[in-house]
DNA sequence: CTCCAACGTGAGGTCATCCTCACATATCGT
DNA sequence: ACGATATGTGAGGATGACCTCACGTTGGAG
């Protein structure tokens, strides 16, 4: 399921060496991020951390920037997976379920590819055509979630609600980082009521029409 | 009030034309960091903004994370200085109010300082040292807050609340970048009535001992 | 006026990184 | 067996960034 870098100039690996190869880059590309960030991270650690040598590592991808493109096309593709899932289990969801799935998923799946957050936040080092498209249709998504949850709300309400939900999943995902355990526990159950509370007042906003 | 960079390494400035170039100086740095980042800003190109030869830059700051730290000293005062009359204000203030003030602080600071945000989120590439014991300060006024107007809040719920707080501030300054200024206006309505709830929920939670 | 420390200058040293390239090796169809 | 193509290799070029240093300039104290 590794993706190939086929979208951008490195040519794409055909024998079943070169996915494995490409598999292991990916990897290793991966932790080098997550360990010294993206600027930071060198393009001969990463190929050393693959037990490739640097010139492997250019034939598959020919610049670091499509790295980052192609870790983003997998980790796109996981998150995209995830939204399904949710948007398919929110027509019978109560409002608290629904925040506690909300925070649930986003958490775990920061736990589980953490460079996705690193090479999200990159900011100014990368295209930033990335992120956007990504975040736009994470927008998207809960915009689905939201129109079946709180189906009165107005049209012009449903997009600035999404933005605020995208932001607590962002704070959800930042709470991650927190120490001791029980602190962080603490502060996602909190944000797991604040979360449902505002849910909830969308959802009773506008009841239900005559 | 332009920070001298003492504290570390480099030559403080003792003539007025000196004091004059560390403000120039800053402003140049402040000014590439926010349209390239801290990673891609670059000392010759901050020394030629302040209209400075690069020695003159290297004479007050003798590295690029000096000149991040001289930065950080003086948005973090400012910032100091606002939760200072946040906090004075804050016993005569409704929920609504509280949260209105609250959000509009943390946008307009933004507005007014660009580069901070840039420096807190750099991550990797300067000592984490920095960001960490602003936001741990930044936690305490919030909890100085919530004391004041959720006195009945359990005091293990505190700290979690406040870091609840803290992320949802975090949001609004995020909502910033949105485009157009309708749709981030809604956004931070909405962000603003987010936080009111959850404010009140704290405050009703236990309305006070017997 | 004189002097000295603060301040200003910019060419260049040093170093790390990205990326190339010419050639060696492995793998597969025929 | 044998080419053809994919894959592997690592020394080295090119680039640019950080930072140094030896010397010139400014400005205020005595």
């Amino acid at each position: 399921m590794a993706s190939r870098p086929t979208s951008q100039g490195g040519r794409a690996p055909q024998r079943r060496r070169g996915h494995e190869r490409v598999a292991a880059l990916l990897a290793a590309a991966s932790g080098c991020f997550v360990e010294k960030g993206y600027d930071a991270a060198t393009m001969t650690e990463i190929a050393a951390r693959a037990g490739a040598a640097i010139g492997s590592l250019y034939q598959f991808f020919p610049t670091k920037e499509a790295l980052a493109e192609a870790l983003m096309a997998d980790h796109a593709e996981a998150l995209y997976a995830r939204m399904d899932r949710l948007v398919a289990q929110a027509p019978g969801c109560a409002t608290e379920e629904l925040a506690a799935r909300l925070v649930r998923t986003f958490a775990d799946y920061r736990r589980q590819h953490p460079s996705f957050v690193i090479l999200v936040e990159a900011g100014g080092s990368l295209p930033p055509m990335l992120g956007r498209t990504i975040r736009q249709r994470m927008r998207d998504y809960l915009c689905q979630i939201l129109a079946i949850h709180a189906p009165g709300l107005a049209a012009g309400e449903l997009r600035p609600a999404a933005m605020v939900v995208q932001q607590l999943m962002k704070a959800a995902v930042a709470l991650q980082n927190e120490r001791p355990a029980a602190l962080r526990q603490a502060a996602q159950d909190q944000l797991r009521r604040a979360l449902a509370l505002y849910l909830k007042e969308l959802t009773e906003s506008r009841p239900a029409p005559t």
